[in-house]
DNA sequence: TTAATTTGCATCGCAAGCGATATAAATTAG
DNA sequence: CTAATTTATATCGCTTGCGATGCAAATTAA
């Protein structure tokens, strides 16, 4: 039995785990990105708190926390950081004194103009076109749902 | 100029960023992981670490490393709490008493046998078959290999 | 109106993940 | 053989990520 050339799929196998791949990838994309994150002096999760708040500026720390799948107990250490760093203000909400709106200073929204290339820069260097990315991001984002159903 | 009906792919928009989608697959991923490895009462990145050595046993930390892409900053800790479980021990080489080789404990080799129908309930609960989460992997291992050379 | 519940954020504690650095054993150079 | 270098692992300090819990403001129920 043990000697038949039956292919056999072995689940426990590290190369058959989806989920180590996409493990592996997310680190290795954040260490690709951290040069070039580094020249602006933030983080990977800073970065990607400033993406959402250069599409839009004054939301509060909930909003930030469901365009990046993270909570509060995440964001709210992580906002102080970047407040440290004088790219954001949080101030309380007038209309809601519960809330805590996230606001971008001059020095985060230049910051902006310093980003803009990394996107194509990072595709570059991973001689990536912009088709295949966004290919197997759909194909991921398919995933996304899946999980968060 | 701003009115015309130019499709323009803006790269800073966080819909775009396919880094995105693959940190937050990575991190909904581990999340759904979580019940079945409560279970066996160890974490994502120490099962991990069992499925390497799963595959073979009284390897040194640096082959445990070179699997998962993780350093020995992140993985002696991580192995000294996996051996606070009880599920491995960590035994100087006498060859080369520079190396640390890691041995599952009977308690480690029995938990294989909890954790081998892991994968394949995962893959149902996301309605995934394998051919596809096969080929999604594949992708993800192209993209891998460029981020390492 | 008052009490109970919900909402939004913060705090605490712990496990990763990793850059920088340290240390001891092994190897190489001289 | 001794000194310099390399190799394998460990330690330190920091940022994330998150479960559990706390707390105050807002909302709902009574």
């Amino acid at each position: 039995m043990e000697n038949l050339a039956k292919k056999e799929f072995d689940p426990l196998k590290l190369e058959n785990q989806l989920c180590f791949t996409i493990y592996a990838a997310s680190r290795l994309m954040t260490r690709l990105y951290q040069p070039y994150l580094d020249q602006l002096g933030i983080t990977y999760p800073q970065y990607l708190v400033l993406l959402v708040l250069w599409e839009k500026d004054g939301i509060g720390v909930n909003e930030i926390g469901c365009r990046l799948y993270l909570n509060t107990n995440t964001l709210t250490p992580l906002l102080k950081r970047i407040e440290q760093l004088s790219l954001i203000k949080r101030m309380k909400c007038y209309e809601d004194e519960r809330k805590v709106l996230i606001y971008l200073s001059d020095k985060g929204k230049n910051l902006k103009n310093d980003a803009k290339n990394i996107p194509l820069e990072m595709a570059g260097s991973l001689d990536c076109s912009i088709e295949k990315a966004m290919c197997l991001k759909n194909e991921l984002e398919i995933l996304i749902n899946k999980m968060l159903k």
